[in-house]
DNA sequence: AAGTCGGGGGC
DNA sequence: GCCCCAGACTT
């Protein structure tokens, strides 16, 4: 989406590196060169034409669905793919449509109901945020992204998305979608920086439309083009609004990534497996013996204790004599 | 800046 | 088997 701005495969050049400018937007070295602002207007153009065209019919996109349900598909989509938050969602929003619906719920069927999805500490949390938003804003999610911030389970991202996605208003919304799309279109890399960098951060903002309209389109397409064109693993370059200029890394021959020594999480045999399977026997049955979750691993009973006590420090478990339930 | 925290689908 | 997914929070 910026043309004009060189390829720095090797990151190296941090420093130096020219962010890209949106339209019209004041940088810190001065003025955007003309032709970089008509190259990325033409790009963010093509990319909301794109979005039109190929962006999916996702059911928390349509016209009248409320902040909440939103800000719940936010918060659900947190690390989990979009396919496996639809169905979660739907019955979410029918079971609990407002905060105060979730406010008064049993937090056990809170837990239940969010099934598979992962990271059950969020569904703590949203819970908590229902309550925080009944006792502290009226029942009504606030606007304004320092007041999102301060809600339970809500950081950076997740404000940004709620002021852009619900509210309409401009925000710098950067998901992992947004970061690789930047990272190749922008700075020419094959992926992101390993964490979430200035550099970064400073693209982002520079390729942000101002206008209000534009940045929620703006957003919402690029997005998009990360989940179904701009992959991680195989882009698919030749559907891409991009392709013709837009993109550094593609006019660079898509360079390959310089070795990435990211860290992989392990899983098998780690604490946070076991704290999955003790979750899914209490979203099951409710409750189990220290007995029957002891054989969860027989040959560690370490890490079952430890999984047993990490769930109750979280609240996600009681302690109830010799068995362990669901708050 | 690095660790921790689930779970599953695609390759 | 490995990788990645609309991140948040703590240290």
């Amino acid at each position: 989406m910026h043309g004009a701005s060189a390829p720095d495969p090797t990151g190296a050049g941090r420093s130096r590196e020219a962010p890209a400018r949106a339209v019209g937007a004041p940088s810190p070295s001065g003025v955007a060169r003309t032709d970089e602002i008509a190259a990325h207007a033409e790009s963010v153009e093509a990319v909301i034409a794109w979005f039109a065209e190929a962006g999916r019919d996702l059911p928390w996109r349509r016209e009248g669905v409320s902040a909440w349900a939103i800000l719940v598909s936010e918060v659900m989509l947190q690390q989990t793919p979009v396919v496996r938050v639809l169905p979660r969602w739907q019955e979410w929003m029918q079971r609990w449509p407002a905060p105060s619906d979730l406010a008064d719920a049993p937090t056990a069927e809170v837990l239940r109901c969010w099934d598979r999805l992962g990271y059950p500490r969020r569904a703590l949390r949203l819970q908590e945020c229902a309550r925080v938003i009944v006792r502290e804003h009226g029942g009504r999610v606030p606007r304004g992204e320092q007041a999102l911030r301060a809600l339970p389970g809500v950081g950076e991202y997740t404000a940004a998305a709620v002021t852009a996605f619900a509210h309409g208003e401009r925000a710098l919304v950067v998901d992992t979608n947004i970061r690789r799309v930047l990272a190749r279109s922008v700075r020419g890399h094959a992926l992101p920086d390993r964490s979430y960098s200035a550099a970064e951060r400073a693209v982002a903002a520079a390729s942000l439309p101002l206008s209000r309209e534009q940045s929620t389109a703006w957003n919402q397409a690029v997005m998009e083009l990360g989940a179904l064109v701009c992959t991680a693993r195989a882009p698919r370059c030749q559907q891409c609004p991009l392709a013709g200029g837009g993109c550094a890394w593609f006019a660079a021959g898509r360079p390959a990534a310089t070795e990435d020594t990211r860290r992989r999480q392990p899983f098998e045999g780690t604490d946070r497996q076991m704290r999955g399977m003790i979750m899914a026997l209490l979203r099951r049955d409710g409750s189990a013996a220290q007995e029957q979750l002891m054989g969860l691993d027989a040959d560690d009973p370490e890490r079952v204790r430890r999984g047993i006590r990490t769930l109750a420090a979280d609240g996600l478990a009681v302690r109830d004599g010799a068995h362990l339930r669901l708050p």
